[in-house]
DNA sequence: GAGTGGTCTAGACCACTGT
DNA sequence: CAGTGGTCTAGACCACTCC
């Protein structure tokens, strides 16, 4: 029912009969057009709200969006679902492991002089897919250390070990470096879209990691 | 009251006393337990589970999800704001107008053989910052052939005009072209934050865009 | 002050799905 | 079959904010 509503009120919305800018009616009057209790249609307006298409405030009303869609939803790739969803043969090579001092380009951002440094390479059918880069602090998990990450990826470890609270995701294009370049097997210079992803636990930075894609990746999503 | 509880339900998975797979007491427990309606409980509990940190299934309950948050919800920029929000100073340059053929790599997509053609660079304090490409379909929108666009950008001619029902949106790196490398004055081959959009009305694909940004560029999201 | 959306309640029925 | 979440209702009070 409420889908319903929603699907109906979205229509007239792209169908021009409600305008961006325009105000539509009140809750209680759309009740009674659908034929249904206020709820309902709060229900379906607020869905319509939170996916950007209407603007509500108390009292002014209800008002068709003037900047439709604003916001994507990406799912963030859980790799082996991701490699294995296309068809294709995941596997996993561990590069590198070992307490190391952070780099100075983190430091700001980890706020840890030293972290467990975990390298590795994800596959699909046997080639280069995904670099990971990724610093775990040891202070927020002394777990870490005993964990070899032969086995198992840094990412399904910490799914299941550690506490976050929040975090942050961004995307960029980098210009491979020389290791990307040779991990990845591609030439130096090629452009690399990358993810940068920083999670927090109660007590400051859990972990950080940069994860490189090879060139020609897409990250797509409907809107 | 429905917040207060999504908080409590959230601290209880970050602070592991329910773990990442576990089943947590039913809606009417919850109600219970919280001396609220049921109705309050699953509010809360709908939130969190369309956030990404339960699921949910009828009889089998609700359960800690194994990977909490596997969605980012990006803002797509709506080029002005974004450069305004910087503090910066925002122009726009119209580079090119015309209807032409729509190239064969865009054709498949498109689905038309002719469009407009809308070139423009948009200018951050007067300094390039994103080099937007865009094919709109004549035939879903003759009217765009009277827009000069030359004082309107074609985002915002779009919004105010263009009835649209759904589409796609992708991100990668590129490796900017010659023609590129002119209009954003990089050099050929740098790594180039590219966003592809697609938008179909009713009748097809009103409207196709490449935004080629200058390198350096992050699009980043809280998780 | 008054109109609007935001939320809560108590109760009900239904749809799905695990057993 | 039975337990769980999904939804709907009718009514209520409240918070916000425009006038």
């Amino acid at each position: 029912m409420w889908e319903r509503i929603r699907d109906e009120v979205l229509e007239r919305i792209q169908n021009r009969v409600w305008r961006p800018g325009d105000l539509i009616p009140n809750e209680e009057d759309l009740a009674v057009e659908f034929g249904c209790a206020r709820a309902t249609i709060n229900r379906a307006l607020r869905q319509l709200s939170d996916d950007g298409f209407l603007e509500r405030k108390r009292k002014a009303g209800t008002r068709v969006a003037l900047t439709p869609v604003r916001h994507a939803r990406l799912s963030i790739p859980i790799i082996k679902d991701e490699i294995e969803s296309s068809g294709a043969n995941y596997s996993y090579a561990l590069i590198h492991r070992g307490i190391a001092v952070v780099p100075t380009h983190l430091a700001l951002r980890l706020k840890m002089d030293s972290a467990l440094c975990v390298q590795a390479l994800h596959l699909s059918d046997g080639q280069p897919y995904l670099y990971e880069d990724r610093w775990i602090s040891s202070t927020a998990l002394p777990d870490v250390l005993q964990e070899s990450f032969e086995n198992i990826s840094a990412n399904e470890w910490l799914v299941r070990n550690a506490t976050y609270s929040e975090g942050e995701i961004a995307f960029q294009a980098e210009a491979a470096t020389k290791r990307d370049s040779e991990i990845l097997n591609v030439k130096e210079g090629a452009p690399l879209f990358v993810l940068e992803r920083t999670t927090r636990g109660d007590e400051g930075v859990i972990t950080w990691v940069r994860m490189a894609y090879l060139p020609g990746h897409r990250m797509v999503s409907p809107i």
